[in-house]
DNA sequence: GCAAACATACCAACTGGTCGGTATGCCGAC
DNA sequence: GTCGGCATACCGACCAGTTGGTATGTTTGC
């Protein structure tokens, strides 16, 4: 979901450096395909500290779950498309702006909790529960801005939870198409889906009225 | 990508059987997390045969590729919505079948090559190409209809390809946002995305010329 | 001095993969 | 027609390495 974080404080304790290796490595390698070992080796820690401080691995994966959502929400709720005052314009600055974030190989702009939700949603219930969390709670801080672009511009037969939900779905859905690519093509097939989105927006939030339901 | 299959024959040699057994646990257990010795033990085989058919556990993944590619194209070759004499029609017919596919849990209407390419993009190019083939190919075949709907509504700045590329996109993505979901919420969730995009294809298709482009 | 934060050594279970062997069916030669 | 030769399909024990996890230390901050 979120791509390059820059100005991310380097991590200190050992707890903090196994969530960033798990961020990198479930990212690049899926969550299956990373062991611990792999994970104790990333972030310069051994097995000792990583049992000192998760029970298992798959608490482990919950636990990057709620950091991947915690760092990715704070990253887009100090975003500058929130100051529009058109709801519409703060709804599409959010697609520009994810826009923006699209660039270099996939492993760098891709979602750790879509990720790990594809393996793991029916292994273990308690990773699909924290990213389904991290999912839908990016969802729902794009939700009251759809529900005034909605109200605003009387859009019918929709919600601003089913939007807000079909723009993760256009993401998670970006990030797969780009992972079948290679170089850079990665990123252009990433940003050229996102595209089609802030069209399909634009379509719904400004067309009149009579002409929006089929 | 495709769902319940009916009608399809009993495989008979332990290569189809291990192909069947694959796509099954693909599809629940992701790849990394499934076994050789789980995929044995599904196709009612020894790992003597499986070594026999294919050198390696990645070999396996790539054919798993390509007999989801074949199938599911079959398939959709069968469909009914190519009868429609408006390419609109075609298209929407399209979603809508896949619409009416979608039910029951997760694993039985998800994507074997998307799921796949997910985890194994970084780690097997071989894999990664085969899952970008059957994904492409499955909007390869859209292509066609998209390209005449285009023509004949006179739609700009966009292209075939690209769109066709959007349908996987919204699939794929609905997929996902599915597994974060627990029980009737998967597919539920999973029609609600696709509804979205028969919609954007509906307002693309029938709008006036000079609204399209924002 | 004592608890939290780590490190080291170790374990049973499982991993993908190998290897010698067998059962069966098809081939032309006689 | 039946026999030897040979390829395909399959079996299951076995291998070295790795897996997640544990048990027992040692260090460090207060």
């Amino acid at each position: 979901m979120i791509p390059n974080r820059p100005f991310r404080p380097a991590p200190v304790t050992a707890r903090d450096k196994l969530l960033e290796a798990a961020v990198k490595l479930v990212r690049s390698n899926g969550y299956s395909a990373t062991s611990v070992d792999q994970l104790c080796g990333e972030a310069g820690v051994t097995k000792g500290a990583f049992f000192h401080h998760f029970p298992s691995k798959e608490a482990l994966g919950v636990a990057a779950a709620e950091y991947w959502s915690a760092s990715t929400s704070a990253f887009f709720a100090a975003a500058p498309y929130h100051h529009h005052a058109d709801p519409v314009d703060r709804v599409l600055g959010y697609i520009d702006f994810r826009l923006a974030l699209i660039g270099g190989p996939v492993e760098g702009f891709s979602c750790v909790a879509g990720t790990m939700v594809q393996e793991a949603f029916r292994s273990s219930a308690a990773i699909r529960v924290a990213c389904e969390a991290s999912i839908m709670g990016n969802a729902a801080a794009l939700e009251a801005d759809l529900a005034a672009a909605i109200a605003q511009r009387g859009v019918k037969g929709t919600s601003a939870a089913s939007l807000a939900r079909h723009v993760q779905t256009v993401i998670q859905g970006s990030f797969v198409l780009a992972k079948t690519q290679d170089g850079e093509m990665c990123a252009e097939i990433a940003r050229e889906q996102l595209g089609h989105l802030r069209r399909y927006f634009s379509m719904l939030f400004n067309v009149d009225e009579d002409r929006i339901l089929q």
